[in-house]
DNA sequence: ACCGCACCCTGAGCGC
DNA sequence: TGCGCTCAGGGTGCGG
């Protein structure tokens, strides 16, 4: 599940690769929930356009074309950005794992690569898969603007605890759902809300407007340090996540309570709980976090 | 304004 | 062995 760690660690290890580049060809599966750009008007639109940046804004991307024309990128739960050549088990759907892993011959055609992306220097291209379609395309004329990107709140590596404080105020809901408002806090999900309450000692089910400004300044503090080792250490690929040069990120091993339920705290040995706040699923240590 | 929830999608894992 | 059910959750949109 692709939060801001993933999504920066892609971003970095494109860019490089990708900037200064040319676009040559552009090949898209059919049309779906998908593409935000029609498929066919992606096709003839971006044939000849130059790369020209690779941002981030959260958990989107943003490729930077020609006269300001952008191309907007989305993972969702299950997207993998990646350098055409990367290899992965994870790029592999498992009725073919197990037939190469027979001896059989070649992969068939992939039904859920998506976007695929030719240059003009005729090296590897941009591959865009994603399983189960929850990721997003878009082409931005120049100018143009996105209702997504203009909703989300600060990037959540510069967050403060002032911020937080202020976004808390009066609202009822648990400080969790606070953390995974993307019009407050743009780039924690799940897991990395999950870890940040930990590492701060606050439970999950806390009213936000009942976390104290020590609290706020703690918890924006742990905010930033994970998603920071995060990055260090190439994100976390527990289900579908990959780097574009097809490598699994490390942070996984570094979790201290998501989807660790029934295991012993690593700082009290208590047993860590599994509990669900507004439909997600939420982990924390019930001594350690109150 | 705020908040809970259904929905989009597919594959893994489980019980029978 | 295989079928059908539930769950995973980022983000949007709707109803109360």
């Amino acid at each position: 599940m692709p939060e801001l760690p993933e999504v920066e660690v892609c971003r970095r290890l494109l860019a490089p690769k990708l900037v200064g580049r040319r676009i040559a060809s552009v090949r898209c599966g059919p049309p779906s929930y998908f593409f935000l750009t029609p498929p066919r008007r992606l096709e003839q639109s971006l044939v000849g356009e130059p790369v020209t940046a690779l941002e981030r804004q959260g958990k989107y991307l943003l490729m930077a074309l020609g006269e300001g024309r952008r191309l907007l990128l989305h993972l969702g739960m299950t997207g993998q950005l990646y350098i055409a050549g990367a290899r992965s088990p994870r790029l592999i759907r498992r009725v073919e794992r197990e037939r190469l892993a027979q001896g059989s011959a070649a992969v068939e055609s992939d039904p859920h690569t998506h976007l695929m992306l030719e240059f003009e220097d005729g090296g590897p291209g941009l591959r865009f898969r994603d399983v189960r379609k929850f990721g997003k395309v878009r082409l931005l004329a120049a100018g143009e603007s996105d209702s997504r990107l203009d909703k989300l709140g600060r990037d959540a590596l510069s967050v403060d605890g002032e911020l937080l404080f202020a976004a808390s105020r009066g609202r009822k809901v648990p400080i969790k759902t606070l953390l995974l408002d993307q019009g407050v806090l743009a780039g924690v999900g799940n897991i990395y809300a999950d870890e940040a309450l930990f590492l701060a000692g606050i439970r999950p089910t806390r009213p936000a407007r009942r976390v104290t400004r020590e609290q706020c300044a703690r918890l924006a503090e742990q905010v930033r340090r994970v998603l920071e080792r995060s990055i260090e250490t190439g994100g976390s690929s527990i289900s579908d996540y990959i780097a574009p040069d097809g490598n699994d990120g490390q942070f996984q091993n570094e979790r201290r309570v998501y989807a660790r339920e029934g295991e012993a705290c690593g700082t009290c040995a208590s047993v860590i709980k599994r509990i669900v706040i507004a439909t997600r699923s939420s982990h924390y240590c019930p001594r350690c976090q109150r």
